[in-house]
DNA sequence: ATTACATGTAATTATTTTAGTTACACGTAT
DNA sequence: ATACGTGTAACTAAAATAATTACATGTAAT
């Protein structure tokens, strides 16, 4: 199965967020742009916001960055979304038979194989910056 | 969410097999193992025939290797047992508005970016032969 | 202070995937 | 013919996603 769309929609709020910064980003207008509920928005705000990512206020429309653009990675928003936990990328079965030699085994040998794997993954997030994706948007708008 | 335990199920069924070489490797004496219904061992084991990883024929109990162990990869298990498709380890959200600039751009951006990701964790699972799982388990064991 | 509007958040639903279970057709060998 | 194994389809329960609805709470302008 796919790794939940909340982690690109995250990076699509992050985005428009630094692309409409003069202007008042509610969460019915980044609604508009994902093609989403509000209240999806919502939700995902404040996963933002409890990262440190965007700073919102309840009863104050609109969000901002709390950091550089160049300052947050596409890990930190993978992270903030909450979308694959530690180690977790993989799943092993469970209960494997103790008195098989495979079975007592299997799981502590392919455990570090998986999580090297996952960090290999995450090595590659940790070096994208969102500034990386704002540039990419206004190259291609040739803005 | 996490990638279907199929793939950790695939390298336990492929190790047991090689492990039991000289015995019948039948599909119940495999869910034994793994701690599961001999059904769902059987519906692995025709992705692994599938594949070209291993030799199962109807009505003949047992199944063998059909390649060197050192030459099947966790990427082949991985593959064979369909647990993540290709440009598909992130699910990119569909339909965001074409009238905005990041909208219309957003999923072109990041789909390199999250195939970038996904192909580097799959290197990692290319490295990683069943040879080393067996070799492992074999000096856990002390053999 | 009342109205208008925004965020915060809980509850509900439909859809999808997983993993397990049951059942049975079909193939092989004694 | 019987016993046993693989191949496979149908059904179920559990979990996660994403969307939707509803409403409490917070802020600001009139």
């Amino acid at each position: 199965m796919s790794i939940s769309s909340r982690f690109a929609v995250g990076i699509h709020i992050l985005t428009l967020i630094e692309f409409n910064k003069e202007g008042v980003t509610s969460s019915e207008y980044l609604a508009s742009s994902v093609n989403t509920n509000p209240a999806v928005i919502r939700k995902l705000m404040g996963m933002l916001k409890k990262a440190g990512l965007i700073e919102v206020h309840p009863g104050i429309a609109g969000a901002k960055l709390a950091k550089e653009l160049s300052n947050i990675t596409l890990f930190d928003v993978y992270k903030a979304v909450n979308v694959v936990q530690e180690k977790e990328l993989f799943s092993i079965h469970e209960s494997p038979h103790p008195d098989c030699p495979i079975g007592r085994n299997i799981q502590n040998t392919i455990e570090p194989l998986f999580t090297a794997a996952q960090l290999a993954m995450e090595k590659v997030l940790r070096n994208v910056t969102l500034e990386d994706v704002v540039k990419d948007i206004t190259t291609k708008e040739n803005i």
